[in-house]
DNA sequence: ATAGTGACTCCAC
DNA sequence: CGTGGAGCCACTA
């Protein structure tokens, strides 16, 4: 057995799942919390993403609300930090939304599984 | 133990 | 599209 897997905190298996958005992609607070097993626990995902190291270099701004928006409120530093770090990738924001449709990560599940050491 | 607070989500209007 | 409300969960006072 993988003794990684039994020593992920619930807030490690998020940071790992954020880690794997790809540059240009972008995914929701819900859905990471479904990827890393936690479900229900959207709120969660923000905590942990606050909390994270920054020594992890975490691509926190590439994950953003189930509307496709950001969440930080507009006319804040945390709020123009994401979106020019997003656009400086790609990713197109207008008005602190962006197309779900066009930029949303969507992994292959059966090969992601493979991949998580949990 | 109770109450308030989020970088949340879903659903009804 | 905007708003409101209920549900959600970890944390703090």
């Amino acid at each position: 057995m993988n003794s990684t897997a039994s020593k992920m905190s619930p807030m490690e298996k998020i940071w790992l799942i954020v880690g794997m958005i790809p540059t240009g992609s972008v995914s929701s607070y819900g859905k990471v919390a479904d990827l890393a097993g936690l479900p229900g626990r959207a709120r969660y995902v923000s905590k942990a993403l606050k909390l994270a190291p920054e020594t992890l270099n975490l691509p926190w701004h590439r994950v953003i609300n189930s509307q496709g928006k950001i969440s930080f409120k507009q006319n804040t530093q945390p709020f123009h930090t994401q979106t020019e770090l997003l656009r400086l990738e790609g990713v197109e924001v207008n008005s602190g939304k962006v197309i779900l449709s066009e930029f949303e990560w969507k992994p292959d599940m059966a090969t992601l599984v493979l991949q998580l050491p949990f």
